[in-house]
DNA sequence: CCATCTTATGCTCACGGAGAGTATAAATGG
DNA sequence: CCATTTATACTCTCCGTGAGCATAAGATGG
């Protein structure tokens, strides 16, 4: 029934749950994307939602600051999960996941935890293309994904699900998205392709490649990935991944390792600095190899000049 | 500390909490967006999150069914809000709101239920550009605006809260963005000029107009219709939103309620007859004025054709 | 029947952004 | 000096998009 919302949390006493934060911290080094992991990086580093503290997101601040001992740079919730199978544990108390996304640009851990970063391709091996279409992705996947098409009660079922692993995997000639992470985990997932649909259903199947994890958490961190991939297009949070000062190809390397393909050169530089994202420092990058390069730092004033309008990266089709 | 996941269901049961499921539903009619509210339209429909479903998506498509009789098209996950002073009641047990964006065809309400449709410009006036920039905007809202970024402390503040308020809300020249919807509520919120703010903070101010809702229930609208107004524009939703069979003008008038300013006529049906997203019925429609216009359905084909690849609404930046 | 009004529908044009390629510059190591 | 690598500057083409013009097909009132 319908109720206003003022009664609402005097009925509700009874229904008592517990909240967990759920964090995907996310850094870059040496051009390879990293994600914050506990348990020898089987886990998202998770725990006690705090009431001491005025809001979900300051509580997290606050927590990961206290684990890490470095400021969060970006911070944006990313979903609250209740759903599937935590683990089998029926009887415990019910738990919500609030889970956030955290930018960073520092990659050390703090003395004495036991976190540590891990590359998050190392978990979702058929998202990097940057050296072109992973192989495992034809040898492994699509047959597995046909043999599961195929395996649907009804004609019209196997079309709709070779259907959708098409569009998700890029079959079929169609292009890859990078942006359907979370598309992709929840195919393998449904497809009993991944651990932990095996694990959560009492299943004994073959897998694909792919390190697992606890609970659901490669799922939150596949809607973190995805989440980030998207944003870096019309938001310039790459910024928040990388030192004070780089190099244009050392953004580009970042935004490349993030999306996990290439971009073309020329137009990335001209996207950057037609946008005027960046100012030179003075100083030309001391490394090896090559021209040497320019050093540029982040143009702060844009964030509150352009109201976040847009970054806009080139990611191209091919 | 950070702790593995798996222990952390067991110690944290000290912090029980309850969750709230807070709906935003909404269906156009007569060519005005509507939201379903309680308690005579100050109010959100929202009940205690149910542990019998199986997720939260389902658990609020259950209630709202049970609630209305009628089936909810799309539903999408919008934000968990934990913040914000809820109501003054501190020693209320802590609720957290995860509120959702639902999308129906139907405006009844089933038969013994407080729930009705209310309009939601008139919730936020300022929201709607259909017949121009309404001009209390220039007449109440800059000026108050204004004197608020006046009050700050430091002259650079002063600059900083006079920017944010243009970008908001298209002052100085500025294009108005249709989608920052939140920004603005949050904006006038921290100007102290809505009834909420000075309920919540215990002030007294005069306020600007736009009918005030329970607890933070105004902020989740905004929220809502942000996120609506953003899908509308890359995801066939619209069509969540419509009878079975409408014409194109139809379409665009609904398209133009929801993000509160006018569409090309004739961009608008290039781009929805180009994307295939409707087909002909073959019939024609039976109003009175003009020339009679072709009825359509929508083609259901496309969402697993091209995985919501994207609907492109032309919204002209005049 | 004609003038007029309203909506539907077809077509063209110009601009700008994005993808892609070519060319040149500046460093290093043999 | 040459090969190699990276940096940087231009150019070209295609297409999406905003915007306007023109015509069609109904209704209504004189």
């Amino acid at each position: 029934m319908a109720r206003s919302a003022q009664k609402s949390s005097a009925s509700n006493s009874g229904n008592a749950i517990t909240a967990d934060l759920v964090a995907v911290l996310v850094a870059v080094a040496d051009g390879e994307p990293k994600i914050m992991t506990i348990g020898g990086g089987t886990a998202l580093p998770s725990g006690p939602f705090e009431f001491a503290h005025r809001s979900l997101q300051t509580g997290l601040r606050a927590w990961v600051e206290a684990q890490t001992g470095h400021p969060l740079g970006y911070v944006e919730q990313l979903y609250t999960f209740a759903d599937r199978g935590r683990a089998g544990d029926v009887k415990a108390p019910h738990t919500i996941s609030i889970s956030y996304l955290g930018l960073t640009r520092e990659d050390r851990v703090g003395e004495g935890f036991e976190a540590h970063w891990s590359g998050w391709y190392g978990y979702f091996p058929w998202e990097d293309h940057r050296a072109g279409v992973p192989p495992m992705l034809a040898k492994v996947l699509t047959p597995r994904l046909k043999a599961w098409a195929k395996s649907a009660p009804s004609p019209t079922l196997q079309r709709e699900r070779w259907q959708r692993c098409a569009i998700n995997f890029g079959l079929d000639g169609r292009a890859w998205n990078e942006e359907l992470v979370l598309q992709r985990y929840e195919t393998l997932y449904e497809a009993s392709l991944v651990p932990e649909a095996v694990r959560d259903n009492g299943l004994t199947a073959s897998v694909v490649p792919g390190t697992p994890m606890t609970s659901d958490h490669r799922r939150i961190l596949a809607t973190g990935i995805a989440r980030l991939r998207a944003k870096i297009k019309y938001r310039p949070v790459v910024f928040e991944l990388m030192p004070a000062e780089f190099t244009l190809l050392q953004l580009q390397r970042s935004v490349e390792a993030l999306a996990g393909r290439l971009v073309h050169k020329q137009n990335f530089r001209r996207l950057i600095e037609q946008q005027e994202l960046v100012e030179e420092t003075g100083a030309i990058a001391t490394e090896a190899v090559g021209r040497p390069a320019k050093l540029f730092r982040f143009r702060h004033a844009v964030l509150a000049e352009r109201a976040v309008a847009g970054t806009k990266l080139p990611l191209s089709r091919t």
